[in-house]
RNA sequence: GUGGAUGUAGCUCAGUAGGUUAGAGCACCGGAUUGUGGUUCCGGGGGUCGUGGGUUCAAAUCCCAUCAUCCACCCCA
């Protein structure tokens, strides 16, 4: 059998890494001027830091889509199919919360989920994560969401689409899914057979189903914000307003839910318009009981992350310009033997300003031209027995032909001057 | 997990009423052109037609299975 790549997986070739550092950069830069410092925890963990964050009505779903498996040491471990959890148990693990609030940590790189491959969807995904610990301000989730929307804007998206919503309080949840149980389960013959499994296990997942019978009862009942408690809406109308005040657009969603157990109050998920069944760019959400659920000391937190395979994905869908791979500054051509080794030499000495690439044996000039310009450089040196004479280069500046006789001692500041 | 589409050269794709040696464009290599490139012209290499079975005198083509990709659903920490 062929080899290849695992389901799901895929390789990042060398022509298109220059649009993943893109990412990465605007990322980092974005972040890290607002004193939000990388961490970056082990790619598997104790199963249990994965089981004990998600809670209990998302263990079926949640465990049969995570890669697990007993090491030589007889440990159940698992790839991590997000970066909260690993983050959190660092957090707890350091003792941060004695770090002064709020606590702002940023992640990247893989995770991994055993789901179904589609478009924008893989089992080896990537993603940038972001969270705030530490206060309860509704500052802190509006700031997270400016962060994020501003990396968006930064990295040139368009289309975008923040929905912003609220799930309230514990005892808010706990009493709309009650109630939701209650109205639901009278007409429950009515519902499609998705809806039905939702019910029992996740009541307000019901709202989220594309079902047109369901939307139709859906649409009679009332919505999560209409039951979450006056501290909650309180909480959400301030986050409302800084976000506002800072000209971030945003549209209210009063269905939106979320998977996990952990999250309360706000939640947020940003969009892109057409990149297919997988429009959501990122999620997230506040998370106060998720640190103390965990093992740790009560302390509040927002978090948000982003899979990097889906923004490029939308970059490319709104044609936005990305940097495209760093052109080579010098292309260097030995026309005898004896070149070779010289040219080579002096390619080391260029490189501490310089990219440079240079044949590995003889050329004559039309082929060691060629072949500059296929490695895209934007000037090419030939030397031979004449330049070896005189202690110089014939450079030729490829875009336009044009061409003069350089001193060996001089050409690097010549370049630094033309590049 | 459910339903559907697709799989032929490195890439994009032709090629099926079953029938010599499976094609094109791009890319690659060589030559025209041994001290000056990108154009042009000529030539060349590269395929067990995703894989495994089956039907047949004969399969890229028909049948079954399997793997992979894509689309919708599902899920989405």
């Amino acid at each position: 059998m062929k080899l290849q790549a695992v389901k799901g997986t895929f390789d990042i070739l060398p022509e298109e890494q220059s649009k993943w550092r893109f990412v990465y950069e605007v990322a980092q830069r974005v972040l890290e001027h607002a004193g939000v410092q990388e961490l970056s925890p082990p790619i598997f963990e104790h199963s249990e830091v994965f089981t004990k964050s998600v809670g209990e009505s998302a263990d079926l779903v949640v465990q049969k889509e995570m890669y697990s498996f007993t090491d030589l040491g007889g440990r159940s471990l698992t790839l991590r199919p997000e970066f909260t959890a690993g983050v959190m148990r660092a957090f707890i693990e350091h003792g941060m919360q004695m770090c002064p609030s709020p606590i702002k940590l940023w992640s990247r790189g893989p995770a991994f989920r055993a789901e179904k491959p589609q478009k924008g969807r893989y089992r080896q995904f990537h993603q940038i994560n972001c969270e705030i610990l530490g206060l309860k301000h509704a500052l802190v989730d509006a700031e997270a969401i400016a962060l994020l929307y501003q990396i968006f804007s930064e990295l040139g998206l368009k289309n975008l689409l923040v929905k912003l919503g609220s799930v309230g309080d514990p005892p808010d949840r706990k009493a709309y899914n009650q109630y939701l149980r209650e109205q639901l389960g009278q007409v429950q013959d009515k519902l499609s057979e998705v809806s039905r499994e939702r019910l029992k296990l996740n009541p307000m997942r019901v709202l989220d189903s594309k079902d047109e019978g369901d939307q139709a009862i859906v649409r009679e009942l009332k919505r999560p914000l209409d039951f979450i408690g006056a501290e909650a809406r309180a909480h959400f109308e301030e986050v409302k307003s800084y976000l506002r005040n800072w000209d971030i657009p945003f549209e209210i969603d009063d269905s939106i839910v979320r998977g996990l157990d952990y999250y309360n109050r706000t939640a947020f998920e940003f969009h892109h318009g057409d990149i297919g069944s997988q429009s959501a760019l990122c999620g997230g959400g506040r998370y106060d009981g998720l640190v103390e659920n965990m093992g740790g000391p009560k302390t509040p937190g927002v978090g948000w992350a982003f899979g990097i395979e889906r923004v490029l994905l939308a970059l490319e869908q709104d044609r936005a310009e990305l940097p495209t791979q760093q052109r080579l500054a010098l292309f260097l051509i030995p026309m005898d033997d004896e070149a070779v080794a010289e040219v080579a030499k002096f390619a080391l000495g260029l490189r501490q300003r310089f990219s440079v690439e240079h044949a590995y044996t003889r050329r004559n000039p039309g082929k060691g031209l060629k072949e500059a310009d296929r490695a895209g450089a934007v000037f090419a040196a030939l030397r031979g027995s004449k330049e070896r004479e005189a202690g110089s280069y014939q450079l030729k500046h490829l875009a336009s032909g044009e061409q003069i006789t350089v001193s060996q001692t001089q050409l690097a500041d010549f370049l630094a001057a033309r590049l």
